[in-house]
RNA sequence: GGAGAGGUGGCCGAGCGGUCGAAGGCGGCGGUUUGCUAAACCGUUAUACGGGGAUAACUCGUAUCGAGGGUUCGAAUCCCUUCCUCUCCGCCA
């Protein structure tokens, strides 16, 4: 949600921002409500002053046991010009909001120009694709050949676009999510851990920009809950309609949790495998913080989801987003994404963004400075700390064996009691 | 699911048709006292929007007592709708 105040003090700046997002210049038009608007703010809350010093008047002659007749017919006349005053300052501003609230947030100035991923900038590379010296299956084919990843089954309970993790790779998958967990929570992760609902209400869907433009991407309970699509909404919210200490910021919440997204099959994309899901599991990070820190804190974040994949030894880049592929919310985003040998590509594996106050002016976010009076907006931030699933799947692809078996990384071992390889498929008689 | 109770400022808690933005307390801030701390005492302490002003200090106005609507000259107070919270009973992982 944009401030008007920040686009009548310049416009340009905003034009600019829309401009990196494709958008056409706005501010004249807003203005343009805002002026209106304004006016009848103006004139509204004259009549209102007027009523309300007569009602006074009465108040008091009555007391005396006066009459008030002429007062009261006084105010009667004011009657017309004060519902309709009122009407049309109501209606301008819902106009207003509903023109700014479904406008996506500007990008900082150093987000690269762009329309679509291809304008996204590699800012780098960490880790070497190992060399296989056979052709790597994609996970989908190791998963299949254990019976251990079953679509088929999935597909006769729930439709396309769900799985069965069984035995071992049941295992891995919360393997990895408490390996996230621990390090997250852990003093240098400095998260704290959250469990958070996964049913939550409209507010808090509109709180992080999910609603009202994105409502078709989530899914809706007959009773009117939304199913989370990432634990960003839940923990995000956490701070809605409050105001915090400064001395208590940043806020760092951490969570593992299922994300569900009804857009999965629309795109027509990845329809293989366990890229694309309407359910996957997620370790989530969010944080809160001063204006002055979100920026050091969205590196510190990306940091902190990297740290993941480097102690899974998993090779991985990371971009930063240009205006046209950035999520609506975010003011900057780096994606990691991670080296997938049997899709021979990097596939994104979290996305970290920086929102600013966008969310907090949505969902009233605020906290108090140390420093001069009042209130101030926090900045919110998430990322995935990481995508539990594609981590399954980069482990499958990026450790694999010739016979189909899986080395465990080092890293995950304690929480696979100790196992070091899961094993290849037996061969069918 | 059944039966009740309630939602007031950063927090607790009064007020239940008329100068109520709202008593009192706590917390916060400023000060006095004090060797320091504590205690005591005095003062102060909401937010949003709009107008004026230099996009200042400040000032004027309007709104805000969960949300929305209604009654009334006038609503925190009355009525309706809705959301939420709590208690008891039932049911259930």
């Amino acid at each position: 949600m944009h401030d008007i105040r920040f686009i009548r003090e310049d416009p340009a700046a905003f034009d600019a921002g829309l401009k990196k997002r494709n958008l056409a210049p706005l501010s004249a038009e807003l203005l343009e409500i805002d002026k209106r608007r304004r006016a009848a703010i103006s004139e509204s809350e004259a009549a209102q002053a007027k009523r309300k010093a007569l009602s006074r008047q009465i108040g008091i002659a009555k007391g005396k046991g006066e009459n008030a007749d002429a007062l009261m017919a006084e105010v009667e006349a004011l009657e017309a010009t004060l519902k309709q005053g009122e009407a049309e300052a109501k209606r301008l501003d819902e106009e207003l909001t509903r023109r700014l609230e479904v406008l996506p947030n500007l990008p900082f100035d150093d987000v690269p120009d762009g329309v679509d991923e291809t304008g996204n900038v590699e800012i780098r590379r960490v880790g070497s694709q190992r060399n296989f010296p056979f052709q790597p299956k994609d996970h989908v084919a190791l998963g299949e050949a254990t019976g251990e990843m079953d679509f088929a089954s999935a597909a006769r309970i729930s439709g396309a676009r769900f799985v069965f993790l069984k035995k071992h790779l049941a295992r891995m998958e919360r393997a990895i999510a408490q390996f996230m967990l621990d390090l997250h929570t852990s003093e240098e992760g400095g998260y704290t851990e959250v469990n958070p609902p996964l049913l939550v209400r409209d507010n808090a869907a509109y709180g992080v920009g999910q609603l009202p433009k994105f409502a078709e991407d989530m899914f809706h309970t007959d009773n009117g809950f939304w199913l989370v699509p990432t634990a960003e909404v839940p923990l995000t919210n956490l701070v809605n309609d409050t105001i915090v200490e400064e001395k208590d910021l940043p806020l760092r919440f951490t969570a593992f949790t299922p994300c569900f997204r009804s857009e999965a099959g629309a795109a027509g994309k990845d329809t293989r495998g366990m890229i694309r899901q309407h359910q996957f599991p997620k370790v989530e990070l969010v944080s809160i913080t001063t204006p002055e820190q979100s920026d050091a804190e969205h590196q510190r974040m990306t940091g902190r989801a990297e740290e993941i994949l480097k102690r899974l030894g998993l090779p991985f880049r990371t971009i930063v987003l240009c205006g046209g592929d950035m999520g609506p919310a975010s003011r900057k985003t780096f994606d990691i994404e991670v080296w997938l040998p049997g899709q021979n590509a990097y596939r994104e594996i979290s996305s970290c963004s920086n929102c600013g106050e966008y969310q907090a002016r949505r969902m009233n976010a605020r906290f108090r400075p140390k420093e001069g009076k009042g209130t101030r907006f926090v900045h919110t931030l998430n990322g995935s700390g990481l995508a539990v699933g594609r981590t399954l799947i980069a482990v499958l692809e990026n450790y694999q064996n010739e016979d189909g078996s899986v080395t465990i990384p080092e890293a995950l071992r304690p929480y696979m009691g100790g196992l070091a390889a899961l094993p290849a498929p037996t061969k069918r008689k």
